[in-house]
DNA sequence: TATTATACTGTATGTATATTCAGTATAATA
DNA sequence: TATTATACTGAATATACATACAGTATAATA
């Protein structure tokens, strides 16, 4: 992308202000009446120029041709900052895909809701992260990372059953998932014989009452 | 909005579908290249029944002037219904007002987020309803309402103590709120004696970790 | 110093395009 | 039964539009 002059970038403005107010680009015509040419020529070599630059795309012959190229990521992201979230069903057993047929619904949710950003959501099963204020039916937000620390609440899968527990790891070899409520025991797995999956971490909750 | 017959429903898609790829509107002429047709009269005559029943504009004399109507009310709910709703930091004592000196911050949240509306977030303070899952620092969404049944977690007012707890009224002049935690009891008010001022009820929770 | 990019006015022209008019035919409504 | 809406073909036409050509002027590069 090269760079584009003042007033090219006020021509660029006012194709996407006509767009945004009728629904289709302008005319050469109506881009002179917008900017105050006086020639249709103005607004053509704008436009050229435009095009060689990569801003827009002019199509041969036809009238309005114009269409403008988004090559602006951030737009796309900040303003509507808003994403569709899977929620996955915590089942007992098994792994907690994204595949269709586990996935509950999808939920929008400003993207930078939680300081963390995240994948997915979880419903929780259980009551075992109770005292963490983790209760049955609630929705945690999932980042998929490895990244994880002492103390962390993490989403582990040990073979085929899921389980959200506290992490800590003793020792090279050996990490202890310890659930937030007395009736439950800690799982302590040596990672020389059993498998160990970290799905990811838990970055924050949602509930509904 | 008129009912669309299936022939007109597949210009109205072709018109929606030409602009999604090229990033402007088809002419008549387009419109029978996609569609099949021979005369750019059929493409006029489906136009002006598609303006008719309000699915498009069309501006008279410009070329390529057809724009899409968007009624689709799911569509502008579903996508960008969001909002902006206030923290209002529960403080020990004071009624959590909505004046901007007591909202912490203002966050974009969807408005159907939870299937009941609400109207503010409260950060909660203290653990009186751990077992209820509500946790120090826990925003909870709170509907101002006074439909209140036994069994609400509400939040309610005493002079100038604002608190959270289960609802209950064993009698016309009674109300006790119950917290969800044996380190605390519950609090009676004789509704005689005693102001009690029901600020909202509690319909969601969100956690940040 | 010559060249190129920017930034315009002004005129001209072929064609792209909207739009009207004249028909034909079928199904749905009053 | 008459009328209206739907669904087309085919031709004609005024004009909306892209686009090229001829200039003028300034600032930036090579």
């Amino acid at each position: 992308m090269k760079d584009i002059t003042p007033q090219q970038n006020k021509v660029l403005d006012c194709i996407k202000v006509y767009i945004k107010e009728t629904g289709f680009p302008p005319t050469r015509s109506d881009i002179c009446k917008e900017m105050g040419f006086k020639s249709p020529n103005s607004a053509e070599t704008h436009l050229r120029a435009l095009e060689k630059k990569g801003f827009i795309s002019i199509a041969s012959g036809a009238s309005r041709g114009i269409s403008i190229i988004n090559n602006d990521i951030k737009e796309e992201t900040s303003s509507y900052d808003s994403n569709e979230y899977p929620i996955v069903g915590l089942v007992a057993a098994g792994s907690p895909t994204l595949a269709s047929e586990n996935i509950e619904k999808q939920v929008n949710c400003p993207s930078n809701f939680f300081s963390t950003s995240f994948d997915y959501f979880l419903r929780v099963k259980g009551l075992s992260m109770k005292d963490a204020g983790i209760m049955e039916d609630d929705l945690i937000a999932v980042k998929k990372t490895h990244d994880i620390r002492n103390g962390d609440i993490v989403i582990a899968r040990i073979e085929d059953e899921v389980t959200v527990k506290y992490f800590r790891k003793p020792a090279d070899d050996m990490v202890v998932l310890e659930p937030a409520n007395d009736d439950f025991n800690d799982i302590e797995i040596n990672l020389r014989n059993e498998d160990l999956f970290i799905e990811g971490k838990y970055v924050g909750l949602i509930r509904e009452n």
